[in-house]
DNA sequence: TGCTATTAAGTTAACGTTAACTTATTTTCT
DNA sequence: AGAAAATAAGTTAACGTTAACTTAATAGCA
């Protein structure tokens, strides 16, 4: 047996012998409808097990009540977190939120943004990480005054708005923390050098160094140049892990570390201990993000604590706000600071 | 300026001078159009910077390629791992994924199933924790002939396929583990007695003590009845560090613990620690899920690992085939092998 | 040369809904 | 009682697309 058609309007209207947009009346309850008349409707409507097509609905309605979400690395719980948050915000207006995950690379981003501009929603929130072919759509998407919002990265646009936590100043701190218990020899676990100008966490990790008229070293600073895609999950474990073996392989290896993210810095704790080191006594180290496990590891994780929730808060009311709003709207740009949790793996060991 | 509105096939078509089904042919590559025509189009299309109205397509040509995938906690390595598997197989099939979270209740999980179907979405996945009212919507949905499958849970209607991994031998293996080092009192973290007909892991616990002929006392089966929609993210941890401390309370405390989770179990670890207890000396600890920190504990913990890549792949080939398949079509039932991963949190101390 | 096949369009209608308007009936109020 | 207001429908057209069909021109071929 072929799957079977679902009832429309017309099927209801037409057994129970009604115009269309009466029953439509009944169905959304709007204008005027006899009581009498109501039950009739609502009695084919169960009978009939009607549901109305959201597509031709939303095609009239011109609006779809719907926002998509486009997240990077969907196993980290900064996105998740950021998800969560943007969702709570949409519900409370009745907005539906649609997640596409684009995990590995441009063409993912593009398909995840097409598809979801496919389906009209009212605006689009992007948390991914930036690459170019990726950017250039969005560019498009957003010149077609489609309301975007992007979290956590650089994009540059007149329509855009624009909220991140203070990568550059966290990087900083995190890195000045290290300088002030002592540290002088101090490496960045999680990219190449050549990230600097787009990693804002390894650009404040430089700044910090500079200002305290420490030499960098190119060697200190080790990421993962191929792709990972072979690496499902906190593949930024196994980078942290790998990164740490060559840091602890080099001739003067660091006395302390700043990991891209909590997950970097667990594998990166896990090679000091396989290579028979004790942290913080031989090498201190630091996070990113806060994520619940840093309060977990043994040592508990230093880390730099993002404001996850209000990043995807403010992500959402701005988006709400262009919706609702059609006028040209300023680009508003909002950066958040972030905060430096000191835990047992970078304590001073005088 | 309100927001200019979106260029159509009409107004390319008429702006040429063309029908606005050559138009479409062009767009979509299908049908003839000679060279000239279609250079003109395509022009136009730039120009105008058309872009197709998918909801009128869709509403047209009677489906969307996109399957909408209805999680419960998206902070769970578990969740995403699946969601990942799912999306990669429904991409090599020219499908979308639209993700929709329902983390809390059963109202979200019907506002999730709604706003998937009223996007006429071509099938549904659902991997929440089942529950009454949201049950009976999916069936609804079920019964409406419209392609589903269920990951890890329970759910039966003729229609529906089902994949799970086999959470009562794993739950089994764990606590007979945990026995064939001599522990007696084992006590379970995560939920409580009540749970037990819902939660397979901690109905194989009960089996396997059963089977040894060990007594179940309900003081050691500690979980968390309250809602716990106030703790974002990984709220298990809390609830695994407090069901401990509560174990470690009573008259006579475990000397195993199972839970329910890997997050459950890092915090019944956590209050272990806090306690001055060692691990697994004092009390030894079985996870569930093996999610990458759990190999990064200290001491590695112990979990039952879940094929979790495999589930989505399933459920993703599972839902494709009813897509394509429009006949009645025997419901599929698939229960995947667990994997006991033993490490340091459990290993025997003569 | 005539006949079929191919190419290149155009036309019509429908997907299922609802905004906007119209008509008819009933109620309310002075 | 009569006019205005409120209620209860029905009608029309459009949202933007494409499947299915038709028409017309060109190409291929025996």
């Amino acid at each position: 047996m072929a799957r079977k058609k679902n009832a429309t309007l017309n099927d209801i209207a037409s057994t129970i012998g009604v115009a269309p947009m009466t029953v439509s009346r009944v169905v959304n309850g709007t204008g005027y409808v006899s009581e009498k008349t109501r039950e009739k409707v609502l009695l084919a409507v169960k009978e009939m097990s009607y549901r109305r097509n959201g597509l031709a609905r939303n095609l009239k309605r011109q609006k779809t009540d719907t926002v998509g979400l486009v997240l990077g690395d969907i196993s980290n719980p900064y996105s998740t977190e950021i998800a969560n948050a943007v969702r709570e915000r949409l519900a409370a207006r009745g907005y539906n939120l649609f997640i596409c995950i684009s995990e590995h690379s441009a063409n993912e981003d593009i398909g995840a943004f097409e598809s979801l501009v496919d389906h009209n929603i009212d605006g689009l929130i992007v948390a991914t990480r930036s690459n170019q072919e990726g950017d250039e759509r969005l560019r498009s998407i957003a010149d077609s005054n489609l309301p975007v919002v992007v979290v956590g990265r650089d994009f540059h646009h007149s329509r855009v708005d624009f909220v991140s936590a203070d990568n550059l100043r966290g990087g900083f701190e995190a890195t000045q923390h290290l300088i002030d218990l002592g540290h002088r020899r101090i490496a960045f676990i999680g990219a190449g050098f050549e990230s600097r100008s787009s990693l804002k966490r390894l650009q404040g990790y430089l700044n910090a160094l500079e200002k305290h008229g420490i030499e960098i070293d190119e060697r200190l600073i080790t990421g993962r140049k191929e792709s990972v895609s072979d690496v499902p999950g906190y593949s930024t474990e196994k980078i942290g892990y790998e990164g740490m073996k060559r840091l602890l392989s080099l001739p003067s290896p660091p006395t302390a570390v700043f990991a891209r993210n909590d997950f970097t810095a667990v594998g990166a704790m896990s090679a000091i201990k396989d290579a028979g080191l004790s942290i913080p006594q031989d090498i201190a180290i630091v996070g990113f993000d806060d994520t619940p496990l840093a309060s977990h590891m043994m040592p508990a994780l230093t880390t730099v604590r993002q404001p996850m929730r209000l990043l995807g808060q403010l992500a959402a009311e701005m988006l709400l706000k262009r919706i609702a709003i059609e006028d040209e709207l300023e680009r508003d740009e909002r950066v958040l600071d972030c905060e430096l949790i000191v835990r047992g793996s970078s304590v001073a060991t005088s």
